[in-house]
DNA sequence: CGTATCCGATACAAGATCGTATCGGAAGGA
DNA sequence: TCCTTCCGATACGATCTTGTATCGGATACG
């Protein structure tokens, strides 16, 4: 991690670091609402409120600052799904309600979800961006997965296959995030997608008999 | 459905039939390789053997040609569905080894699971293509899910509400679809995705008490 | 306060992309 | 075969986008 080979570790300004973080938001928008595919420097720069030449200055091309952003924004979402476990799992309820509590609280703001979506497809055309989105997915199921292993266990069930579950509930995730998308004012499709993943932990897991 | 308004009718020659499908036919290649926001008409015209003069003469923009190719694909895929599903029905096999044949048959072309989930992100960007997203998940749904009952049925078991597995199978199905295309080459991740399709339907049905 | 360094604005050239207008040849009918 | 209609190739101007090179003001530091 810690500094680069080559450049000459040009030591951060604050005012780069700002103008690194604007354009890096601004990103987010512009993409959301144009699409990567369409999305342009200028627009970008524009959106921050810099020309062009700020731009250059900090990144090489819209590729990477794309993958800087979706990089932030991964980490930041996994730490919060890290937190909403490790809280749910301190909790002592029923394995619906703890089941829901997570999945109500796995974030769904549809401009994210456009962008990482467009990211995965991005990730199919550039074969060395693969990994990066199996790293994510790895992450999110170790994040996720032990302390949900946890509350089970203390209700007495058993998940014969925690990596199985995990794929199972990474699927479902983006799966109805689509539909959420696409009826963002339709609360039964939010009900429907919280039923679902009760449905997959339980069916994931069994009555410990040893207990 | 019949001729529509405004535009003289004008007759469909061979040829032009055969123009019109070639295009539609290199932009589905061209969609999957570089993206949609990422294609321009040249490519898909050099891809198709034409020039740009034959683009202009049959479509209006990029979008409506997409619109059209993706209509038609969606149609055509929809069918095979159809067919696969009223075969299983027919069948006389346990729960798992029918949804695991029908989840088996469903389509999971990598080019086609690009071009569509990439559709669908345009959508999201369009309002007035999202009733068209919505009426082909209708489609599928009503397609599928009443072979399925029937099969369910015949096996002593009952689906309480047939609308939510509908959705579920559905979200299951795209989000699956994008942990394959990630890993073509693993075939564990297909077992899971069958898997997950078997544990949902059982998930959603119940044995049949009063039969 | 002076100065060396950094950063982002601006100008510029090259190339891509679009949509239209025009034209010659192909297709289809008498 | 002739002739009308249709279709796709070609040429063109306008606009957009990119990446680089340069410059003046801002920033940090002694």
């Amino acid at each position: 991690m810690a500094t680069q080979q080559g450049a000459p570790a040009r030591r951060v300004t604050k005012r780069r670091a700002e103008t690194r973080t604007r354009l890096l938001d601004a990103a987010l928008e512009v993409f959301a609402e144009e699409g990567f595919g369409r999305s342009t420097v200028e627009q970008v720069c524009e959106r921050a409120g810099y020309t062009r030449g700020a731009f250059y200055s900090n990144f090489a091309s819209l590729d990477e600052l794309f993958l800087e952003m979706w990089e932030q924004r991964s980490q930041a979402q996994l730490a919060r799904m890290r937190e909403i476990a490790e809280a749910v799992v301190r909790a002592d309820e029923p394995v619906g309600t703890v089941v829901a509590r997570l999945a109500g609280a796995l974030p769904v703001d549809e401009r994210w979800y456009r962008v990482s979506a467009e990211f995965t497809l991005h990730a199919l055309r550039h074969p060395e961006l693969r990994r990066v989105i199996a790293a994510r997915e790895e992450a999110i199921v170790a994040a996720m997965v032990p302390p949900l292993l946890g509350v089970l266990a203390r209700l007495g069930r058993v998940v014969p296959d925690p990596g199985a579950l995990g794929r199972a509930l990474v699927a479902v995730h983006d799966g109805t995030a689509a539909q959420c998308a696409l009826e963002p004012g339709n609360p039964e499709v939010w009900r429907q997608r919280t039923d679902l993943f009760v449905h997959v932990v339980s069916a994931y897991s069994t009555k410990d008999t040893h207990q």
